[in-house]
DNA sequence: AATACCCTCAACCGCCGATAA
DNA sequence: TTTATCGGCGGTTGAGGGTAT
């Protein structure tokens, strides 16, 4: 059913022009409407309610951040979705001063492709079937003046290395936070699997423990992102030829 | 310089649930 | 209980700017 003020004629449509914000905001601003039905007539605007509540909510409202999104932002968005999925408006209330709609576009725009580059599906936050897998030798050791030189290795086969290739790792059985695995590589994305599960479900937490510093890289368990934290890194493997 | 293509994002559309009459 | 209206939401569109050819 039509909403009742968008029946109405001389309803103008498309971009909102300097003129028209400037008479919305200051009705807005010096009145309370009982409802956005109501606004266009009242503030001299051939607009429907509905856009003119849009207009105000996604662009005129004065607590609106300008700004682009913060990396923070960035990682709240994607833990957000996670949990929530494409509501958008539920994910919005965590931001405060971003819209359901601008972090609509920033998902669409940039958070999506940057989750599929990683090798992850946008949709299910779980790993995409990986292009490119390269099975690699790698050991671990601990940066970290408490287990300074202590060492464990595990190995697997390599088909292919590639210094950015995406690469699916499968750890022991006895992984656990005392054996952090060393990455070279800035940049490149490491697959962890179960690694979560693995550490009994604190790795994050267990690691920043063991401490160390953080390099470059994009780490992601099977199921789920791992936070980052400055306070440990991951250092060393090396792959098959 | 001209054209095609791509990307971003503001705005619209259609649907849904809540509420009032 | 039914109907009309509204606010709110997510999906989609398309204008306009940027980039590649």
């Amino acid at each position: 059913m039509a909403h009742n003020c968008c029946t109405k004629e001389k309803v103008r449509k498309g971009l909102w022009c300097p003129e028209e914000d400037e008479k919305l905001f200051n009705f807005i601003t010096s009145h309370a409407p009982a409802s956005w039905s109501s606004v266009p007539k009242l503030a001299g605007l051939e607009r429907c309610g509905k856009s003119c509540r849009l207009r105000w909510m996604n662009y005129l409202r004065p607590d609106l951040k300008k700004e682009c999104f913060s990396v923070e932002e960035e990682t709240m968005i994607i833990h957000l979705h996670r949990m929530l999925g494409n509501r958008w408006a539920q994910i919005a209330r965590h931001l405060p001063g971003r819209t359901d709609n601008e972090i609509k576009n920033f998902w669409n725009s940039c958070v999506k492709k940057k989750l599929i580059s990683r090798g992850l599906d946008p949709n299910t936050h779980n790993l995409l079937p990986a292009p490119k897998t390269a099975h690699i030798n790698y050991s671990y050791h601990l940066n970290n003046n408490n287990y300074n030189n202590q060492y464990c290795s595990s190995t697997s086969s390599s088909h292919e290395s590639s210094p950015l290739a995406l690469f699916s790792v499968a750890p022991p059985d006895d992984i656990n936070v005392d054996h952090v695995p060393f990455i070279h590589g800035h940049g490149d994305t490491l697959v962890i699997n179960n690694i979560a599960s693995a550490a009994g479900g604190s790795v994050m937490e267990e690691a920043q423990q063991v401490g160390g510093l953080l390099a470059e890289c994009c780490i992601y368990s099977s199921d789920r992102l791992l936070d980052f934290d400055d306070s440990w890194r991951l250092c060393d493997f090396s792959y098959l030829g």
